[in-house]
This record gives C-alpha cells, structure tokens and sequence, in this order.
DNA sequence: ATTAACTCTACTAATTTTATAGAATTAATT
DNA sequence: AATTAATTCTATAAAATTAGTAGAGTTAAT
C-alpha cells in the first residue's frame, strides 16, 4: 500500500501538472486544492524538490512547480522517492537492495527467485503510469 | 513491502511443503528448520490454520501439516492474510475496498484508474507464484 | 519596513509491527 | 492417574514507523 505521504505527493504532482504553464502555485492553494494537510504537505513539496521533481521561488509571490515533464514522471520514482523499494523484499530489490538476515542457512532465499519475478512485473507497470496519464484520466 | 509476519508465513508453508507426506511438524521444529521466533511463529500458525492452509494435532506429538496443496497457495493468498490489500489504495482494492476520505472534491480520485492498472498486473504475477513454485526453486 | 511566501529542525501523537509471557487445553505415554 | 509435550489463547510490552504540528529562520516583492 502507499503511504499517506505517497499519496499526497502525487495529488500534489497532479495539481501542478493541471495549471497553466508558468504557474507559480502556493503551498496552501495546492493543500486546498487537493485537499491534503498544509504542513505536512511542505514536508512533502521540499522532498519533491530535492528529487528533482519540482523547484520553487521563494518570498512573496513564491511557490511550487514542476521542473519535469508530466510524461516523465512515474508511479515508479515516487513510490521509490517516499515508500522506497517496489520489491516486496530488500533481496528482491534493484535500487534498495540489501541480503536477509535471516537466511543465512541457504545461500539464497527460497522466496527471492519469485519475488523479482513480481518486481519486474510491477515495476513495468508502474513505469507506464505517469503524471500525464493520471491526469488524462 | 512484505511484513516479517507474512515473509515469516510463506517461510513456514515453504518448510511444511518440504516435508514428507503425512509428516506433522511441531513449531520448534518449523521455527528452528525456517530460523523464525518461535512464539511469533505460534501466532502466525494459527493464522494460517484459521486461513484453512494448515491444520494442526494437538497434544504429545502435535504438530502442523498443509491441508492445501502447495500448487493451490499463492503468494496473493499469503499476502491477502497478513498484509491485506494487495492494491496501492484502498478504493483500487478488490478484496478491501473503501472509498478515499480525501478525495471528496472529485467523484473519482485521478489515480484510482491507474492504481487498478497496477493492481491487475501485480495480481496475476502474484497469483502465478505458488508455494510448490517457490519450493521447486 | 512590511508582508507573504518557502525552508528547516525538532517534536509529538498515533498507529502498526514485532515480538514475548504465561496460563489453559489437549492428547500420547507410562 | 500422573507425566510429558504439544497446541491454543489472551494479554502485554517494546520498537519502529507514520502522520501530523510548531515555530523560528530565510527570502524576496512591494
């Protein structure tokens, strides 16, 4: 499941990609907009700015938006940038790899094998929903 | 992400399904022969006896053994009983749907139709994979 | 100088996860 | 009948994560 955080980070994604070119949205504007806490949001937008995803202009007049391309941003990169790995274990993960701890008396875990397989699965498909593609609907 | 609690389950299933038939094994025998806390086991044991994969003896010489057949349990199955939702949200669930509470402003959340996307492909990939699939190796 | 925005760090509250403890029950064996 | 060894059940505790809040600091337009 995404975490809230997840969550807001791509209906606040998706404000941004609704308004006009140029648009310099407000946090409080894109927390009513799509209806996510105010603060909690900033936490949010600053984490999507150093990921990339958007900047913002700071003082009076400032405010968020993006800096990529609605078709290039994925489920995939912000599910990694807050939730982390796609895997359903760290073993089975490309980006978050790390071993089990606990299961040092195989050489590999019997559960590896079918999880990548699910990976490559999910992965795919969530590489395919952009921004864009959300907010075509 | 998997819990330890259902990576601990298809660890368990994956030992039973190892053994011979008709052999009943005790909990410190799986707990030991899979490296899983055994009073956590315990619980989650009699989760899966609930969930009618196993059934169990009880008394001297008691133990656990699959009543299901290890080509019949999937890896959604296993997650469906111990994490729940294998979708992204909720209002993408099949099995554990409920509406958003934040999304009252749009009769639809915009990623509701992309997460049901991603919940089909994950859902086949994870019904693909078996405990007999996974023991196989 | 004022105003209104982002930035940053710390903190709190709630929830969920990961166990652990211990008594009760069941059934085989002696 | 007593003993032993197993499951069953309920409660609790400890740890980690998530969700959200507070408030001071910085930046820039007017």
């Amino acid at each position: 499941m995404l975490s809230h955080k997840t969550k807001y980070a791509l209906k606040a994604l998706l404000y941004l990609a609704q308004q006009e070119e140029g648009h310099i949205a407000r946090t409080i504007e894109i927390a009513e907009g799509a209806n996510i806490p105010k603060k909690f949001l900033e936490q949010i937008l600053l984490e999507l700015k150093r990921g990339h995803f958007v900047s913002s202009k700071q003082g009076k007049l400032g405010g968020y938006y993006l800096i990529k391309s609605k078709n290039e941003i994925t489920l995939a990169d912000i599910h990694r940038l807050f939730d982390g790995a796609i895997a359903l274990l760290p073993c089975a993960s490309l980006n978050f790899y790390e071993p089990c701890s606990d299961c040092t008396t195989e050489s590999e875990c019997l559960l590896r094998l079918g999880l990548i397989a699910i990976r490559e699965k999910t992965l795919t498909a969530m590489e395919g929903i952009t921004i864009a593609s959300l907010a075509k609907k």
